[in-house]
Formats: C-alpha cells, structure tokens, sequence
DNA sequence: TAGATTGTTAATCGATTAACAATC
DNA sequence: TAGATTGTTAATCGATTAACAATC
C-alpha cells in the first residue's frame, strides 16, 4: 500500500461500494474481473476504476485484470474492517435503537460494545444482549472498555456537552446523526455525519425541480 | 430565479445546510448577513457562498449583505419546502419505524400519508397517527391518495420488484434507504441514497488511517 | 507470439477560490 | 461621499476521463 500521499474524501467515498461489489462478485463465484466490466456493473469509467486502485497500490495482472477474492481483501484491509473499534451507542430513542439492532457493526469494523440513554425508561431493555445503560456509567464504562468511537444519536441540543464529555473520557471518533458540528470545535476527530434531514430536503430539491415540478 | 443552467449537486447538497444555518440565525433574531460572517460561521469560503447563492439569483445588496428572513424564504422555496409531496413509507422494521416516528416531513416538503409492511405482526400498530397497512392495500391507496416519494426501509432483495410496483403505481422519487441501485433502471426517477453502511465504513477507514490507527 | 488489460501520464472538465468593478 | 459588500469574471486547483506504453 503506497502510504505517501493522502487520499481525497472522493475516493474514500466510493470504497464502500467498491467493497459491496466486489462482495457480490465474490459470493456469485465470479474469479477475475476487468476494470470495464466493473465499471459497467457500477455505472462509473474504467478509468476512475483504475485510477481509485492505484491510489493503493497495483492489485491488478496486465492482460488479466483483477482477481475478485484478492481485490475484496485488499478493500477490506484498506477500509479497516479486519480490525474492530470499540463503540459505544450514545441515545436510545428511535434512531439509536433501529441503528444499534440493524447494522451488521463486525463486518464493518466496529464493535458495539455499551448503550447508554440518560431516559430511565429504558432501564433494563436489551439490544444485541446489551443492557441499556444510565449515562452515570458512562464514565467507569470508558475506563475499563476504552471505547474510540461514539454514534451520537441523542437530541440536538444535548450533542455538545456530551462530546465534550465524550473526548475527555477518551473518545476520538464519531458517527454523528446530530446537526452538532463536531469537527468545528474537535478538528483532529474522525467525523463522519449523517444528516438525515438534508439527505431528505436534497430529494425535496430534486423533486420540485425535476420535470414534473410541484407535479 | 435563473432557470436556465442546471445547478451542480456540490451546490444542491450545500443548500440544506444553508437553509438550516439561516433558520438558526433568523430564530436568534438576526437581520442581516454578509457573506464573510456567514462563511465563518459555517467554515467556508465567503467566494463559495456568493458563488452558490447566485445560482438562483442575486438575494443581497451591495454594502450591506443579505436579509436573513429574506434569503431563508428564498432557500425553502428553493429546496421546494412550501409545497408538501405525499410520501409514504414502505417497510415498518426498526430502521422505517425510526424514520416515521422521527423525521420532520412538513417541515421538508413532505407529507407522510401511508404506512406499509409484508408483517402481519405490524398490523394494527399506529405510528403519527398512521396505521400500519398489508402491502395488499398499496394499489388500493396509491390510487386514492396518489402518493409520489415513497420511503424505502426494506430489505435488500425486497427491493427491486417492490420499486418496479411503485412505479406502476404512479411514484416517481424515491428516499432509498437499500442498496438497490433504483437509477439503473429508472433514470428519469428523483432518487436521494442514504447508506447507512457505506457511512459506518468511511468512519472505518478514517479511524484506522488517522494518527492512532489500528490504536 | 498476439491479445488483453493494467498502471500511469497527459488532457479535459468542473468546482473552488481570488480579484475587482459595480453599486448600495 | 466613503465604506462595505455584493455579483461576476478570471485564475487556480482538483477530480475525472482519455490515451497509451508496459507487460502479463
């Protein structure tokens, strides 16, 4: 892997989705692939294909193209998913409970390791064979744990006093559904967020802008 | 407003994060703002906001800046919140339970109108003020209500031929929460992504290729 | 060897930033 | 009027695409 020169968020970007296809390759049985048949099952050039993977290095054979079940691993290795993280779920509401029960975190490179809500009324429940606890805990929690990563799930106006909290006890990474911008105030923090809610104006843009309009 | 160039979608995915900066600002009883303070504010160039807004027209004043009741009005009918499209949700797991219990569809140019799920354990639930209905009722109710965006929170296989049904039905934009690639085969579709996954995984790779690493 | 396809350099395209004349 | 700040053009920067020599 060439570690010289940093990679733009652009092609970080696509690797996931290079990962799910390279999954799907793999799981249908496909052996080799070329960069134009990729490019063509994912709707991107066989150019950008080749030039993403060598921001890593050569995984290719000139005359061949790319061993599917090599290239996946390569992926794999360079996302970080054969290391996990240890994570915490910060807020239990809705959000927090469908993203604690959904996401497949081990294929992913996390763990999910505690559930904290500071709402007594989920004193007890259990998601994933974890008990959700009360944020009193937090503080001993992080000490024996050691915790890096927090997905912030709790309401707006909570979010900067608990990252606050957070980065003292030893965190240093966030997956951030707040509007809270954490990288303002913690620049050196691995952020990446999710705003639902622009995700859903964007549609409401390309809706009402697209040929039919208001309809 | 310019209707003659198409706007970029770097531009288009900024303006929900300018609309909400606006509403802050308009709620705190600001009047006026020029492009500096506001590119200090939301950490970037004042070239790129004077830039962005000016896709749509010109909504300042020399010397004084930009009217900030003024320019929030003028992005929400940019990003088409004043007219509401009726939406409904197909897949009431945790992730589409979530979603409905959560999101603030009115306030972003949508009105959530139906609820549907294969589940018979659903059946009955209420969820804002919504009853979960059998999938058998879809044809149904899409004629009655005439529905346009539909909310995705299915499972993966389930996708492709639930979207081929909707839109037969009528629906044309989708808020598509699967990995189902809905453009390829419906290009002229309004479609906003939102991978959960692929998010969890770019957090992956930021953690393990920042100072700390693997830790 | 001939054919295929990579890795990589060069060309193009688009997005961001800088500069400044227009003007409130 | 003088000062401030926009709207807009020009310059820069980065990302994507095209081209092709290297090589399996």
């Amino acid at each position: 892997m060439k570690e010289n020169k940093e990679i733009s968020a652009s092609v970080v970007g696509r690797l996931p989705r290079y990962y799910r296809f390279l999954c799907e390759l793999s799981a249908a049985g496909e052996v080799r692939i070329s960069s134009r048949e990729l490019s063509e099952r994912m709707g991107l050039t066989a150019s950008q294909i080749r030039q993403d993977f060598n921001c890593f290095g050569g995984f290719g054979q000139q005359g061949y193209g790319y061993n599917v079940e090599q290239l996946k691993n390569e992926m794999a290795a360079i996302l970080g998913l054969d290391v996990l993280t240890p994570a915490i779920l910060m807020g239990a509401g809705n959000l927090g409970r469908a993203v604690a029960s959904q996401m497949r975190f081990e294929e992913m490179g996390f763990s999910l390791v505690g559930i904290f809500d500071t709402d007594p009324a989920y004193r007890g429940m259990k998601l994933r064979g974890l008990q959700i606890q009360s944020n009193e805990k937090l503080a001993d929690f992080c000490l024996k744990k050691r915790p890096r990563m927090a997905i912030l799930c709790v309401p707006q106006d909570k979010a900067p006093a608990l990252v606050d909290e957070l980065i003292l006890l030893g965190l240093d990474s966030f997956w951030n559904f707040s509007h809270y911008d954490i990288r303002a105030k913690y620049p050196q923090a691995n952020v990446t967020n999710v705003h639902l809610s622009d995700s859903l104006m964007t549609l409401s843009y390309s809706i009402k802008n697209s040929q039919n309009g208001g309809k």
